[in-house]
DNA sequence: AATATCACG
DNA sequence: ACGTACGTGATATTT
């Protein structure tokens, strides 16, 4: 029989520090809670004990050593955020029945040391769960200590055994309290011998066992020296500590094994819990549910019907373009619709509107309902959009969207999923729980009962979309953001869907030709690293790499990754000339990266139209910009050579160009609007070369004196900032030592003193207001900034610097790219816009409309705001990307 | 599922 | 003293 007791503070402290921050929308911490949870599960399945226990510290015990009072005075306060997590962990542990154990003025230590030898009298074995080396004194033959360490969040642990100690520390693992006896501890305050560390008490122990026998046999002629005067001088000291490291095992309670025999879980009480908590992963792991029965009936009614008729369709239309909104959900296949109106606080409206059972009418009234004459309320309209234009539709008339609304409230949240979305709003599931979204759902031949449960399903659906364009609409007001859904989002998500069926040519030729070409040189790359790493291996594998270059080949390893060698291309670079197999992996991995992700990737994802459709996200990024997915098209290789044979691929359909325009220096220009720094506004109007001004400006030449290397300089810490630099960092980027970094950033900032004011600035603001903004009123929250963790909070203030700037710029394309296609098709133009890389738009259109194109572009990017620096879009036109850029 | 690497702005 | 620039997505390997 085994029992498992965890050191409750010390993994809870592990957790909290080893998860990144989370917190609830109501403002609770919840990363402590879930990393402790992790790890307990992880113990479980290790371990597999019968009983489990947890012990928390209540008090420091004031009455052991009165003379050192001050006895854990110096250990921090715990912080906030961990602290209010604290009951919560406790409620949650309570509705798992596991036992508790905390007692005024005992320490952790004392009631694991209590439970641990009550459990051996008991006959059973024990495993002590901690991330603190005290404990290391109470193992035996039947008690282990599971010394948890956290390294770059994960969470493992060594099993202490007696034999595993004595290995480590050469003696017993009760002189461990000796140890300390001699060394002292300085987070426990325990004073130790004067001048002994580490090295001298373990070698000491290691001969003597223990302190008492140490100066049993202190005219032993080994002890000598300045040690054996310092050991002399602490005899009192060296009692004193020993006592104080002592873990007593006679706490006051009354614990046997049996007490903490594992229970089962009250599931409606941890599953209550879990949602309080948002943590919808363990609620899925654990498979929770809520219980059968309902706690409160919801008195929400919804009178749903079927249109089965195009009589009845008719009228509901007429009623549905009277409304001013109409909530709406479709099938991905676009073949049914549910519609929910007159939607009150305990009531609502609502149709399903099928395929099936209109048959022709259907087309009708897609094209009537998603066009401008239905004032629609939707969840994530983009696709939807994409797969009305499918069917020739227009799609217009949508005024809100629940899942922009939701990104823009709380951008960092990754996903805004219906079911999610609504489970973490409301704290509850959307019922009932069944994938309505199934192809044949709502299939004719479907077993009745199987079909009413699908619509009701559907039908609670738009209810939930009704439920958070209630909740949402209101804080988006609050903060302001009201118009950048409506007039920004929504508007854009049209552009979007028209560039995502637009797609964009390839040269599907081109294309497989510059892959068999890099075939070739990968297999001539290959055979050569063969030969001289004496052998074949998997040169994509980093660890099989690292063990040729640095084990076999005797390299120096510069760097090291958490799992080993680092073989990056930084690393290898500075390689390169110390072995010939270096250069030939760093052209083996360019090859590799192009055929594998580009050629290969590229080659899976064209459509029958030879054309490649990518999907543009604009849910996803913290700040507001774009993504690109399946396939990325935002990240196509321009910086070397061979990647730019790249951009050659992708072409004009015949008869056409592409018109490429992008922005000069936005992020720049936007530091410099941003931030009101006179002087570099100034660079700006003179309209040269803004890295070279600003080398000049640094290093107090006329620009025509600037060097090469002191505009590259000069370009480094333009970024760096916008980035919200460090010295080191800058260092490193430049190559140059650190005082020379801080030396270019102290001539920066002495000329740029608006940049160095603003930095100051968004960061107080940004603590001051727990969020930054953009021009345009996008909110990005920063709870982080305010961390007492050291490297939560700087980065805070990194995001703080930078979110503006990048979000800022993000806003103004977009504003951008609705103008612009919106103008297309006034001015009667065939072009239409197929990519947007962040600072650059594409548009394909006919060879006769390039200069037009062209020309509108750059007016309609340099129009959107005006700021106190020039905007400036450049355009040109060309058959391929390669050509236009 | 996590990690390492590398492509882009 | 800390640990080291912002924002993404895809691939291959390893666990």
């Amino acid at each position: 029989m085994r029992l498992l007791v965890l050191d409750g503070n010390s993994i809870v402290n592990r957790a909290f520090y080893g998860v990144k921050p989370l917190s609830t929308r109501d403002g609770l911490y919840t990363n402590a809670i879930y990393g402790f949870l992790n790890i307990l599960q992880k113990l479980l399945d290790d371990a597999k004990p019968d009983a489990l226990c947890v012990t928390f510290d209540r008090k420091a015990p004031t009455f052991r050593h009165q003379a050192y009072a001050d006895y854990k005075g110096t250990r921090k306060p715990m912080p906030e955020e961990l602290a209010m997590q604290m009951p919560v962990l406790k409620e949650v542990l309570s509705a798992m029945n596991i036992p508790q154990y905390e007692l005024d003025g005992w320490e952790a230590d004392d009631l694991i040391g209590t439970i641990s030898r009550a459990c051996e009298a008991s006959g059973w074995d024990c495993d002590i769960a901690t991330g603190d080396k005290d404990s290391l004194q109470l193992i035996t033959d039947h008690t282990t200590v599971k010394l948890v360490v956290s390294r770059m969040g994960q969470t493992s642990w060594t099993d202490m055994t007696p034999e595993a100690f004595r290995e480590k520390y050469g003696f017993d693992p009760i002189h461990m309290i000796d140890l300390k006896g001699l060394m002292g501890d300085n987070s426990d305050n325990i004073p130790g011998v004067r001048g002994i560390g580490e090295k001298t008490a373990m070698t000491l122990l290691q001969k003597f066992e223990s302190i008492e026998n140490l100066y049993a046999n202190f005219d032993d002629p080994t002890i000598k020296g300045a040690v054996r005067t310092k050991l002399d001088a602490g005899r009192d000291m060296a009692r004193m500590s020993y006592d104080l490291a002592t873990i007593r095992c006679d706490a006051p309670i009354a614990f046997t094994p049996e007490d903490a025999r594992i229970k089962p879980w009250d599931r409606e009480a941890v599953y209550q819990l879990f949602l309080r908590l948002e943590f919808k992963k363990l609620i899925d792991r654990y498979e929770l549910e809520p219980s059968a029965q309902p706690l409160e009936a919801p008195d929400y009614t919804l009178e749903g019907e079927v249109v089965t008729d195009e009589t009845r369709l008719e009228e509901l239309l007429a009623e549905w373009k009277n409304c001013p909104e109409v909530f709406c959900l479709a099938l991905p296949e676009l073949d049914a619709v549910a519609i929910e109106w007159e939607v009150s606080e305990t009531q609502g409206r609502a149709a399903l509107v099928l395929q099936a059972e209109l048959g022709a009418g259907y087309g009708r009234f897609l094209q009537i309902f998603f066009s401008d004459a239905v004032k629609k309320i939707s969840h994530d309209v983009k696709p939807l959009m994409n797969r009305l234009l499918g069917e020739g539709i227009t799609p217009g008339g949508f005024v809100f969207d629940t899942a922009i609304g939701a990104y823009l409230l709380s951008p960092t949240d990754g996903s805004y999923e219906l079911d999610k979305l609504f489970l973490s709003y409301f704290n509850s599931e959307i019922q009932p729980q069944v994938d309505y979204t199934a192809p044949e759902a709502f299939s004719p031949l479907l077993e009745p009962e199987a079909r009413a449960q699908a619509e009701a399903s559907f039908l609670a659906h738009v209810s939930a979309v009704a439920a958070l364009y209630d909740a949402e609409k209101p804080r988006l007001e609050e903060q302001g953001m009201l118009s950048l859904l409506t007039d920004m989002e929504l508007p854009l998500c049209a552009v979007l869907a028209e560039m995502e069926r637009a797609g964009v040519l390839v040269d599907r030729q081109a294309l497989a030709d510059f892959g068999v070409m890099l075939a070739t040189r990968i297999d001539e790359c290959q055979t050569a690293i063969y030969t001289l790493a004496g052998g074949e291996f998997n040169i994509n594998s980093t660890k099989q790499l690292g063990e040729i270059l640095f084990d076999r080949l005797g390299l120096p390893a510069y760097k090291k990754t958490k799992t080993g060698y680092s073989t990056n291309a930084e690393v290898l670079d500075k390689l390169k000339n110390k072995h010939p197999i270096v250069p030939l992996i760093l052209d083996y991995r360019q090859y590799a990266k192009l055929k594998s992700t580009y050629v290969d990737g590229l080659m899976k994802v064209i459509a029958p139209d030879g054309r490649i459709h990518t999907c543009f996200q604009n849910t996803v990024t913290a700040t507001g910009r774009l993504s690109s997915t399946e396939p990325n098209l935002q990240n196509i290789p321009v910086r070397t050579p061979l990647g730019a044979e790249m951009r050659k691929m992708f072409v004009a359909a015949p008869g056409n160009v592409l018109v490429d325009a992008d922005y000069s220096q936005i992020e720049l220009r936007l530091l410099a609007h941003i931030a009101g720094d006179e002087e570099m506004q100034r660079g700006f109007r003179e309209g040269v070369d803004i890295h070279t001004v600003t080398a000049a400006q640094v290093f107090g030449v006329p620009v025509d004196m600037v060097t090469k290397q002191m505009r590259s300089s000069a370009k480094a810490v333009n970024f760096g900032i916008v980035y919200g630099i460090s010295e080191f960092s800058l260092a490193q980027d430049i190559g140059v030592s650190r005082a020379e970094a801080k030396d270019y950033m102290n001539r920066y900032f002495a000329k740029y003193s608006g940049v160095r004011a603003y930095m100051d600035k968004i960061v107080a603001q940004a603590r001051e207001e727990g969020a930054v903004s953009t021009v345009f009123g996008r909110r990005r929250p920063l709870p982080e900034i305010r961390s007492s963790n050291f490297n939560q909070r700087s980065f805070g203030e990194r995001v703080a610097l930078n979110a503006p700037i990048q979000g800022t710029a993000a806003d103004i394309i977009k504003l951008a790219m609705i103008r612009v296609q919106d103008r297309l098709k006034a001015e009667g133009l065939t072009g239409r816009l197929v990519l947007q890389v962040h600072d650059e738009l594409l548009v394909e259109c006919p060879e006769a409309e390039g200069a037009q194109v062209a020309a509108l572009l750059e007016e309609e990017m340099e129009r959107v705001v005006s700021l106190s620096v020039p905007l400036i879009a450049e355009a040109k036109i060309g058959k391929r990307w390669a050509d236009a850029h």
